[in-house]
RNA sequence: GGCGACGUAGCCAAGUUGGUAAGGCAAGGGUCUGCAAAACCCCGAGCACGGGUUCGAGUCCCGUCGUCGCCUCCA
């Protein structure tokens, strides 16, 4: 079995072959930081966090790169209308992001460049563009000439003659080729800017990205991956830049996730329809989000909206089912059971590799793991004991653990009550015993509202936070 | 207008090389319970529409309709 990867530049599937055996370098856009990160951010970081942890499952090294636009034209306007400077803006959103990553489980990168720390790079390959003859200068600003890149529009399958640049927007007429795009902006009055051959100025959009990964991964590298918006112009113009420098492909394989779906339309800044990270995580948990990322391909538009959200707290419960130990009267189960838990168990697992090796298919991997659930779940009630349900919960959390879910997040947190719970448990069973089930009921509702489960059996209660 | 993706049960959604449709949520029925909750059991679609290729198509080809993304900053 190997793993297979869709590449938007070949446009098909094709087995993964890293240039280096054993190891991969992976490069994934990170945030233009002017604003907190939202949750179509998160859909991304997650995906790519998944790519990243099936790989490392499967034996590989991962080197995985994720940078930070620093500097821009948008965090310079955010950051004047705000009358702050806007290195500590950037600062302040990439220090949040940060937190928003790692609250949604998401493995640290090896390497968070930014577009501030490479601009020595910056500036020699812009040098280069110019010496080739690939790049022109006009009053301080320089411009990618298109014309001169080889196969430009292979990515995004667009060919020049066909693109209308300007149809949205006033062309600059200094350019050449309206398509032609600024490697090098000379910087207003005011502006941050960094001394070059060409005047005070900052880098352009893309080339910040050719550039780290350049410093930071080498010429060639094994996965790009970004939201599909970014196809064009921003990964088509990286791989112009790039391969007219280095003369070799670039990256082998470009991976694109959908768009997040905010009531059947993209959320965006211009549509203003976006969720940040943080509020969506102080009313649901990390696992929810990535759950929801899980129950479809990555490539696919993700449906985002409430009921999306209650379905997969549901779905989230019914996982953490299958944790659950044993029932207080367990003396054995049936070995029929036994041998069919061993068998969902194998299944698992084989069904759980074909369906992530086959492109990240989280969906499918995801059902499997249903199935595994069910399995333990039945095996409970028939009456397995803890050491009975341990190899196939051991599974679970292996399996879970490689899509990154974490679970038990409340439980590790509020532990201190649990004394105290107790408590109240065992006087509500007196009560139930003298039948004052209005006091005993007011217990559970009580205790229901503050987020604790009550759950009766013939053995006594238990109780869990929910 | 150009490029690309998609249209599978009430909702979300998977479907390798074509052979008679995973999983989750919701709804309903049942077991259990003082009542619940949880768990367990049972239960639903022939795949936008119309043609075609084939012994056989959700899966390939053509057309139609619809939704979305990109072509301008965007994960």
């Amino acid at each position: 079995m190997s793993l297979r990867v869709y590449n938007t530049l070949t446009r098909e599937k094709s087995d993964f072959k890293p240039i280096e055996e054993g190891k991969v370098r992976m490069y994934v856009c990170g945030p233009t930081v002017y604003d907190s990160a939202h949750v179509g951010h998160a859909m991304s970081a997650l995906v790519f966090d998944v790519v990243r942890r099936y790989l490392m499952y499967k034996g590989f090294e991962v080197d995985y790169v994720m940078n930070f636009t620093d500097v821009d034209d948008k965090i310079i306007d955010r950051a004047n209308r705000l009358g702050v400077d806007p290195f500590e803006l950037a600062e302040g959103y990439i220090e949040e992001f940060k937190k928003d990553l790692k609250d949604l489980n998401i493995l640290f990168a090896t390497e968070n460049p930014r577009a501030t720390e490479e601009i020595e790079t910056i500036i020699d390959m812009v040098a280069r563009l110019l010496e080739n003859d690939v790049a022109y200068e006009v009053d301080g600003d320089v411009y990618f000439r298109v014309e001169k890149a080889k196969d430009y529009g292979k990515l995004s399958g667009r060919k020049l003659e066909e693109m209308n640049a300007g149809s949205r927007i006033r062309v600059d007429e200094r350019k050449e080729n309206p398509m032609d795009f600024a490697v090098w902006k000379s910087a207003k009055e005011g502006e941050p800017a960094w001394d070059s051959p060409w005047g005070p100025g900052r880098p352009g959009w893309h080339i910040e990205c050719s550039a780290m990964n350049l410093s930071h991964l080498g010429q060639q590298i094994d996965i790009h991956g970004g939201g599909n918006d970014l196809i064009f112009p921003h990964h088509e113009n990286e791989i112009a830049q790039t391969e007219t420098i280095t003369g070799k492909p670039f990256a082998r394989y470009w991976m694109h996730n959908g768009m997040l779906q905010l009531k059947g339309e993209k959320m965006s800044k211009s549509l203003g329809n976006l969720v940040p990270i943080r509020d969506f995580l102080k009313e649901h948990t990390g696992d929810v989000m990535r759950l929801i990322v899980l129950s479809s391909h990555y490539c696919s538009p993700l449906t985002f909206n409430d009921e999306v959200i209650q379905a997969n707290e549901r779905a989230l419960e019914r996982l953490l089912s299958a944790k659950r130990p044993a029932m207080p009267d367990a003396n054995g189960a049936p070995q029929q059971t036994l041998q069919e838990l061993q068998a969902q168990e194998d299944k698992t697992n084989q069904e759980f590799i074909n369906a992530m090796d086959e492109d990240f298919n989280t969906a499918g991997a995801l059902a499997s793991i249903f199935d595994l659930v069910r399995s333990i779940n039945q095996a409970r009630a028939a009456g397995a004991s803890d050491s009975e349900l341990e190899s196939a919960q051991e599974t679970f959390g292996e399996l879970t653990g490689v899509l990154g879910l974490v679970f038990n997040e409340k439980e590790i947190v509020l532990t201190a009550a649990d004394a105290f719970i107790d408590l109240l448990l065992d006087l509500r069973q007196e009560l139930r015993k003298q039948k004052n089930y209005d006091l005993s009921d007011r217990i559970r509702d009580d205790l229901m509202e503050k987020g604790v489960v009550i759950e009766d059996t013939p053995q006594g209660s238990t109780w869990r936070w929910e």
